[in-house]
DNA sequence: TCTGGGGTCCTAGGACCC
DNA sequence: TCTGGGGTCCTAGGACCC
């Protein structure tokens, strides 16, 4: 089996589209975000600014940082046209963000010719039609070609063939492994393993023994590049989730609530869109010093309606904070729903089944708010997101994220 | 002015059933 | 009454990714 894997990673993807959209930010530092730095482009890496840092900080490790608020639409535009690229050369194509994707060309080299010409021209073609920087990793496994991308960065291009695998991995750091992040990385270190080579050396029962039974099989398993994973085209997705964060505020009702019925109304309406709903409710409680809990419970069937979904979510919040009851303050509000089911007719079915309204109350009530739900679906469908509903309530946060970032992140159902 | 938002997967203990 | 084992589901927490 050849080299017929790639990945292909966008370079500091916003901030490379800031560069592109406004040329007098081109060759300067700058990050995408202001309270924190979603991203950051390479002249700002050079200083040690990178996504997720609050923007004081990054400010004190690069006075010069320009800070420019993101163009959303068009990150998801080119971002779309960059895999598009992709799919000219194969429909094989596992989307992972935005900005990330593999493709497995082994069925187009009789049309396109070895995949390491193939990769040339996706470069070519990103940077002449799009005019994005743009690294790709072409190997004969998945976890390898993502190797060999985060090695071409920035604006690269790196083949590992596959009798090259080996010396390839060698003296890579264990961090360039998917799945090995700070903790596992601190482990690996106490047991004098920091490249792949040792870790690949190592006995697979001490793995074990350090990281747990199946990390460290799995772990050792992927050193010694044993992990054919296939492309997979498209994913279903497993949970849905909002969460708002809230700065520092009292855990009352009056936050509590207004918050719940907006995330509530935000993952309900993205399941309704997609005729999904699901069983398991979470939340999710940040305190003031960080510190997080959470509580979930399994209902008795699916829910989709942002009403019942608001109402769960605060009966768990409260028992969370019932169990913490020195916090006074809380940082985060989240809820996720899993356990998804397709809910086509479903919803409407349950009540007019005894047995279900017995076993489930309030289940009568609950279509009824499905349907009010659906007839308000409709209205923003027509008249935009601000039309109806619980719209922006209680988010009047200066530092509170753009709403066009939040659905750049969601992930399609 | 003490940190965003949306996800996946794994572990471990307990409940419950056979 | 006590002892034994396996399988599945639920819950809470945590590591990790983009």
């Amino acid at each position: 089996m050849g080299a017929n894997i790639i990945h292909a990673d966008l370079d500091a993807f916003y901030a490379s589209v800031e560069q592109l959209l406004n040329p007098s930010l081109r060759g300067r530092p700058i990050a995408v975000g202001g309270g924190v730095v979603l991203a950051a482009s390479y002249e700002a890496k050079a200083f040690g600014v990178h996504g997720g840092m609050p923007g004081r900080q990054a400010r004190q490790l690069c006075p010069d940082l320009q800070f420019v608020s993101g163009h959303f639409d068009e990150y998801q535009r080119l971002g779309d046209a960059a895999i598009d690229v992709l799919v000219d050369f194969t429909p094989a194509v596992e989307r992972i963000s935005i900005d990330e994707a593999f493709a497995d060309v082994s069925g187009s080299v009789h049309l396109f010719g070895a995949p390491e010409d193939m990769a040339k021209t996706i470069r070519r073609r990103v940077r002449t039609e799009l005019g994005l920087p743009i690294s790709l990793g072409v190997a004969r496994t998945k976890h390898l070609a993502k190797i060999a991308s985060q090695v071409a960065k920035p604006d690269g291009l790196v083949v590992v063939d596959p009798p090259y695998e080996e010396t390839f991995l060698r003296d890579l750091p264990v961090a360039l492994i998917w799945g090995v992040g700070a903790v596992t990385q601190e482990r690996l270190a106490d047991a004098g393993i920091a490249t792949i080579g040792q870790l690949a050396a190592a006995r697979p029962q001490s793995m074990e023994r350090l990281l747990g039974r199946t990390a460290g099989g799995k772990l050792a398993a992927l050193a010694r590049n044993r992990d054919p994973r296939p492309v997979v085209t498209q994913r279903r997705v497993r949970s849905v989730g909002a969460q708002s964060a809230l700065g520092k505020k009292p855990a009352v009702t009056s936050v509590i609530r207004p918050t719940l019925r907006h995330l509530a109304d935000r993952v309900a309406s993205r399941m309704r869109a997609k005729s999904r709903a699901g069983k398991t409710v979470t939340v999710r409680v940040r305190f003031a010093d960080l510190r997080a809990v959470t509580r979930s419970i399994t209902l008795p069937a699916p829910v989709s309606a942002t009403g019942i979904l608001a109402e769960v979510a605060e009966e768990l919040v409260h028992t969370a904070l019932a169990d913490h009851p020195t916090e006074s303050n809380i940082s985060l509000l989240a809820i996720a729903v899993s356990q998804l089911d397709d809910d086509t007719a479903l919803q409407l079915e349950l009540p007019l089944r005894l047995q279900d309204e017995k076993r489930c109350p309030g289940t009568r009530k609950g279509a009824a708010r499905w349907l009010a739900d659906r007839a308000m679906d409709a209205i923003r469908d027509r008249f935009g997101k601000e039309a109806i509903g619980y719209g922006s309530v209680a988010l009047g946060d200066r530092r509170a994220i753009p709403d066009a970032f939040r659905e750049l992140a969601e992930r399609e159902l």
